[in-house]
DNA sequence: CGGGGTGTCT
DNA sequence: AGACACC
């Protein structure tokens, strides 16, 4: 089997036009023929996407080298910067060394980037729904049913040619006429980026190929804002010129490091190694794909992406070991993961805590996770007006999950927290309130893959070229084919979705894992009275009552503890230099606005290194039944907290007082976190799906 | 190694 | 459910 194999590898595989597996035949009325022989795929990239939605934002970014920064280092950076040496991923540190009057701007809240990547995803849809995202600024585009009907329309044969760039071909010696399909791709390719820039302001580039491989891969050769063209003929040639197999989209680090101890390093290692080896090592399946991804062979299907899978908000940073700072860290991440879900508009069914733990070895990965059923009555909070509650009992849940991965009473340092909501369902029908129903519609429904058919596979499938949307499951970008562009005709036309997902409705189905993680109320106010600083007392309440205990325990432990809790004492004295000031002049400015981590100044409590922290009238001991929450908490959120939390919240703030500690405080009222939304809007229902798309 | 996200395999 | 891999 492998002889044959080897016999076509190195041609033009792709050509899979040979079988027309599509079975088509059968078909009544049928587009026959249509089936093209190849695809046309368009791979678009953003130009430095974060830098240039800065720039749009503050237009006076655009004459400086400016960087965007998360955390210590720089995520992407604007072309004057580049020209300076910064490049992506580099430490602030280094690109400030490289380039001193650098300008940078704090990356870490992704409103924006987010806000504006489904704008360009939706725009490209407007003329074809078949649009799938990678990552906030790349979308790839199957235009094969576009580039076919125009191909129809065209009447004379001579008149094809290439916009931008051809791969390999010098100048305009690359014949259109015999890639008529690929030169009408470069046309589209070209007014869709026209249409990004005009509007939405984005300049990126653009790879027309007949595969998502192909079409990434020649995206990326001529960089700032053009357009390239990848021939079959040429497909041998871009392979061959990556540097190594780490360049092949797909092989990623670790699949990288067992090619390498297999002794391959380069795409032509890979290209002759044999197959039979390779399974060996990665099974069947993952070593055919890898063997015809260095070939330049790519059979998967453009995926409509659709609304996201999961919403999810996360912050990193250098330590966090004590139980307070997890309650409060994990309600601020809440508070603004439940905002954007509210928009949101769908009802999440499950929740995940994630977390990363400090260790001197692989200190890269290893993340850890528990996840659990959100109850329903919980999930309608979010959605419905009051996500206050939502939220304490969110912290509660999360609390929960933290206590199975963590044991607090031990010591921990964590550098990572995430909070995850998936499972998303369109909201709709009714829910039944009471459990009784046994309302089961099977609602199979997973909208997502639309499994390929069996088989098939080496070479690009020609199979759902033509017809694709009429035979598959997919969720399916309603109003079949919109193809001329035009839209207008209302909604459906420019945004071409429709994710509905067959509202469902399970009865109570909190039972699952989490036993105990569901329900809130009870766990009275085992200590309602001595909430720990800044935790909020409607989550205090909610917490879990071991969470609680170890929260207010060091109060009562008092002295003992005091070595151990103060870990975050030695916290460096303010190391915010200047505070954010907008970039007025072009050269120097360096916004540091950093909201950032851990290090978030309270603004409403304790002045910039004050002593205070404390009401004023407090005396320097806790006093369990006066002692005072810090400004935010929320003595109801205390009392709710699992006991041992409120143990040991107890016990920092009292270490924080005793010590004059930095106030580490969130804001009152609950921590929300997002800069001020401007809408209004007040009525909370009336979400729409396409939130994501709107201009807002 | 940022902040997100998606999909696959156990 | 959770770890991994990849972007």
């Amino acid at each position: 089997m492998e002889e044959e194999l080897s016999e076509w590898k190195n041609s033009f595989v792709d050509s899979a036009a040979l079988f027309s597996t599509s079975s088509v035949a059968s078909g009544s009325a049928v587009k026959a023929s249509s089936a093209p022989s190849h695809r046309v795929i368009l791979h678009f990239d953003l130009d430095c996407f974060y830098a240039q939605v800065e720039m749009i934002r503050n237009p006076a970014l655009r004459c400086v080298p400016l960087g965007v920064q998360q955390k210590y280092i720089i995520v992407t950076s604007n072309y004057m910067a580049r020209g300076r040496g910064v490049t992506k991923l580099m430490s602030v540190s280094d690109a400030k060394e490289k380039c001193p009057e650098l300008v940078l701007v704090n990356g870490e809240d992704l409103t924006h980037y987010r806000e504006m990547s489904y704008k360009v995803t939706e725009l490209l849809m407007s003329y074809c729904p078949l649009v799938e995202r990678l990552g906030f600024d790349e979308n790839f585009m199957d235009v094969t049913e576009m580039v076919e009907q125009k191909l129809k329309q065209t009447a004379e044969p001579g008149c094809f040619s290439f916009k931008g760039r051809v791969y390999n071909h010098s100048s305009a010696d690359a014949k259109a006429s015999d890639h008529p399909r690929l030169a009408l791709g470069s046309h589209i390719a070209a007014e869709l980026r026209e249409a990004v820039r005009g509007k939405l302001g984005l300049t990126g580039c653009a790879g027309i190929a007949t595969n998502k491989l192909l079409a990434k891969l020649v995206s990326g050769t001529f960089k700032p804002n053009q357009q390239t063209v990848l021939l079959q003929e040429n497909v041998g040639d871009i392979m061959g010129c990556l540097s190594g197999l780490r360049k092949v989209p797909g092989v990623g680090h670790q699949t990288a490091k067992k090619l390498q101890s297999l002794g391959l390093v380069s795409v032509k290692d890979l290209q002759v190694y044999p197959l039979n080896d390779l399974a060996k090592q990665f099974g069947g399946p993952t070593a055919q794909r890898l063997k015809n991804l260095v070939l330049g062979v790519d059979d998967s299907p453009v995926t409509p992406s659709g609304a996201p899978q999961s919403l999810s908000d996360e912050d990193s940073f250098k330590k966090m070991s004590s139980t307070k700072e997890v309650v409060e860290k994990i309600q601020q991440l809440l508070s603004s993961l439940v905002e954007r879900m509210q928009k949101d508009g769908r009802q999440p069914q499950t929740f995940r805590l994630t977390i990363r733990r400090f260790t001197t070895t692989n200190k890269w990965f290893s993340r850890e996770s528990r996840q659990c059923p959100i109850p329903n009555s919980i999930g309608q909070k979010i959605s419905s007006e009051n996500r206050e509650e939502a939220v304490v009992q969110l912290v509660s849940m999360a609390m929960k999950l933290f206590q199975k991965m963590v044991d607090s009473s031990a010591d921990f340092h964590l550098t990572l927290i995430n909070v995850c909501f998936s499972n998303l369902q369109t909201r709709g029908a009714a829910v039944s309130g009471r459990g009784a129903i046994t309302s089961f519609f099977t609602q199979n429904a997973s909208p997502r893959k639309p499994h390929l058919l069996p088989s098939q596979n080496q070479d690009d499938s020609p199979r759902n070229a033509g017809g694709r949307l009429d035979t598959q499951i997919r969720i399916s970008p309603q109003k079949k084919h919109v193809t001329s562009k035009s839209s207008t005709s209302s909604e459906g036309a420019s945004h071409g979705f429709k994710w509905k997902q067959d509202s469902v409705m399970e009865e109570n189905q909190t039972t699952a894992c989490c036993s105990e993680v569901s329900c809130p109320d009870a766990t009275a106010n085992t200590a309602a009275d001595q909430l720990p600083p800044d935790v909020d007392p409607e989550v205090f309440k909610l917490l879990p009552e071991e969470i609680q205990k170890e929260l207010l325990s060091p109060l009562f432990l008092n002295s003992l503890s005091s070595y151990h809790l103060v870990s975050g004492v030695t916290r460096k004295p303010t190391n915010k230099s200047s505070d954010s000031e907008r970039i007025g002049h072009p050269a120097n400015t360096l916004d540091t606005s950093n909201r950032a981590t851990t290090m978030s100044q309270p603004a409403g409590t304790s002045g910039s290194h004050g002593e205070n922290v404390m009401e004023g009238d407090e005396l320097p001991f806790p006093q369990p039944s006066d002692c005072k929450f810090p400004g935010n908490v929320d003595p109801e959120v205390f009392s709710e907290l699992p006991p041992d939390v409120q143990r040991e919240l107890m016990s920092e703030w009292k270490q924080e007082k005793l010590i004059l500690k930095t106030p580490s405080s969130r804001k009152p009222g609950g921590g929300s976190v997002s800069k001020d939304r401007k809408s209004a809007g007040k009525s909370s229902q009336a979400n729409n799906l396409f939130k994501y798309f709107k201009p807002s």
